[in-house]
DNA sequence: CGTACTATTGAGCGCTCTCAAAACCAGTGG
DNA sequence: CCACTGGTTTTGAGAGCGCTCAATAGTACG
């Protein structure tokens, strides 16, 4: 079942040229023509350097984004200058949904290593839409996707340990790196433990411990950002049992 | 500005019948007939009672509904059975936006009091908001907005003590209420203290111990479930400076 | 007027934070 | 090649916030 989802994404990704706009027309079964104005509504920006922003909270709305390579970070800030991360975005992801509810971007949207994007204007987005129905039902799928993951985390932040948290983001990237075609095994990761601290709620200090835990019980290895699961199993039964459907693979289907 | 948006607000809910649709078709200027096609694909069931489930996660998802009366909260569960309360939603506020992603409702909704709803079949809705561009684009702001209420969160857990949290949390309702036309400084609320703790990642002991401290400093009276700011400017400060955007009135209009 | 539930209050403990220092790494320039 | 520098990561020790456990008080309801 996985597998096979894995194979489809692959063919559809090639039919849709370069593209990481899988997220988008993926699974809405576009035929060629429809896909073709798709992709005519679509800008290719330079690609972002390192801690560079894609866009800045209070920024006007105009267009979402969709990550190709690399990875962004987004991030909301208190008055008191104090900055929490609402969001690790990789390739194939979404970002920018913040924007569409008062035309302003409520995040930061900063880069963390060089990231290549598609740029999609948003308003020619919901023209498209209009006249397909596919595009429409995919674009609110993406939207509500955001809300699942959300509430995940929501749910790590308000009941779990500093462990079940670590354990919970680690299987969240084994999965998005399965989906994207990768080893759930062995992955690299782009953000540092201070921004992994911040996004668990946590201290660095605690993340660090974490990790050297996690080593000490066989778990996994870390040398600095390769990360290498060698118990995926029971980092995942560590994580609370296993999330419901993050932005990764199928829940059970039916009720 | 924000004045001149609640006057605009009851004009419409007036136009719009008794229901409190305004949250669908509030911002958007249909006219009366495209209002009348809204109203032509929405149900309205039977009330809930207290305790009563909307839904239940796993339920496969047909319908967003509008809250008329009363209040929902909306709660994931772990594999360990503990949960996780998502939000809760007064009033003119939606419930089930979680379900569009996978086509089946991730939270389970339950009424906290006697709740009437309305009911709108999100496929009609679609289909609606094909022809009806205003629609569509409020239908997406709705779901982003969704998406900044649980950033508003997902800060407060992350980084905010016991305190501020009960005091953003607080902030947030009288934003609501005044809202909805009601006093900022006096209000009902219908969960316990059990389910604020749960929403704010705290004991209900602490929630308990911080409505006293908010009593001893002349914040505000509580008595039960009967809650009187006194010093709302205070509270908003405490809160973190002051909520983005919430699920409430604009912020700073421009960058 | 019990019964069940919710809320409050107290005491002690533990997880995670804070502060501080050392180790490690990558890049730079002598 | 090596010292230097700035950043990130790791490790240690102590303190505090919020949790847990437990008991009391208040409220709604039959």
């Amino acid at each position: 079942m996985a597998s096979d989802k894995i194979i489809s994404i692959s063919n559809i990704k090639v039919a849709c040229g370069d593209c990481s706009l899988k997220s988008l027309c993926l699974p809405l079964g576009l035929n060629r023509e429809e896909m073709h104005r798709l992709d005519q509504i679509i800008k290719r920006p330079r690609p972002l350097q390192r801690e560079q922003f894609l866009y800045r909270a209070g920024d006007t709305f105009r267009s979402i984004y969709v990550v190709r390579s690399g990875s962004i970070k987004t991030y909301t800030t208190t008055k008191s200058g104090e900055q929490q991360i609402t969001g690790f975005h990789l390739p194939g992801e979404i970002v920018g949904l913040d924007g569409v509810s008062v035309d302003i971007y409520s995040c930061n949207a900063q880069a963390l290593e060089m990231t290549s994007i598609c740029q999609v204007p948003f308003n020619r987005l919901e023209e498209l839409a209009s006249s397909l129905p596919g595009l429409q039902h995919q674009l609110h799928r993406l939207m509500s996707k955001e809300l699942l993951a959300d509430h995940e985390v929501l749910l790590q932040l308000g009941k779990m340990s500093a462990e079940e948290r670590l354990a919970a983001f680690l299987v969240n990237l084994s999965n998005r790196s399965a989906q994207r075609g990768y080893s759930p095994h062995e992955f690299n990761i782009s953000m540092t433990r201070t921004d992994i601290g911040n996004y668990l709620g946590l201290a660095v200090e605690t993340i660090s411990r974490q990790f050297t835990h996690f080593q000490e019980v066989g778990l996994l290895e870390a040398a600095r950002k390769h990360i290498r699961i060698i118990d995926l199993p029971k980092l995942r039964s560590l994580a609370g049992g296993e999330a419901p459907c993050e932005s990764n693979s199928n829940p059970k289907v039916q009720a």
